[in-house]
DNA sequence: CAACATACCTTGTAATGCAGCGTATAGGGT
DNA sequence: ACCCTATACGCTGCATTACAAGGTATGTTG
């Protein structure tokens, strides 16, 4: 319930730059300690701007144990659906200091371009 | 001639964060004065890190265009090709303060991901 | 006329976010 | 017994977009 009523044109955008991010995002929080799909897809809704609904957090983990970055391990529960924990290989915490400069580097030229206009 | 060899994964990657970037970044340069298309992509290859290739260029600012947020005029030269340029339209130029505010807000949320792991 | 730079543009491919589904387990309400 | 909600996993299809590759046309230099 923000109350903002945010343009159309906006929302269209903010959709597309999630791409790629959310990537970013996921490994980022990988990175702390495990998680489980479905807490990603609730923690991420709680920080609100980083929100990642379930129609893309599985495939997008699907997709990054495929690309060898997180691994998985099923852990049953004394009651309830057991949870698919995920974690960061090796060679997912290795990427990530790449991923860090790269967004930081594209970071600093926006704040640049952003500020020349001041 | 960088020297630097990325991995194929973050190349990929970055590839897939510049979408939707590539608006912002086309309409901030065009907060501040006009510019034609080939022009823009020179421009952008110039400052590297925001590298926009013309294949890309032209088919995001027909984009642009359809959605209103900006114009463009035909410009003869005395010497030359004639050259279309761009500019804002006020549709355009209302639309960034809150590209401007969605950036910020997506900038902070995730350094403080980046902090917490410190 | 060949080669190159300028300047516009299109087509096809690959990749991805997300709404909208579907499945199954457990508990509460009526 | 029945429905509803929450938890927890997943998939399919659509729309969108970056970019390589290619095309067209004009002007300059050799």
């Amino acid at each position: 319930m923000t109350g903002k009523k945010n343009s159309p044109l906006i929302v269209k955008w903010e959709s597309q730059v999630r791409k790629g991010m959310l990537d970013f995002i996921v490994l980022l929080c990988l990175e702390k300690r495990e998680y489980y799909g479905y807490e990603l897809a609730r923690a991420t809704k709680t920080t609100a701007e980083l929100d990642i609904s379930e129609g893309t957090i599985y495939p997008l983990l699907n997709r990054l144990k495929s690309e060898g970055l997180i691994a998985s391990r099923w852990v049953e529960m004394e009651a309830g659906i057991p949870r698919k924990y995920y974690k960061l290989t090796a060679k997912g915490r290795g990427l990530l200091p790449e991923m860090k400069a790269s967004w930081q580097q594209l970071s600093v030229s926006l704040k640049r371009l952003m500020e020349d206009n001041r």
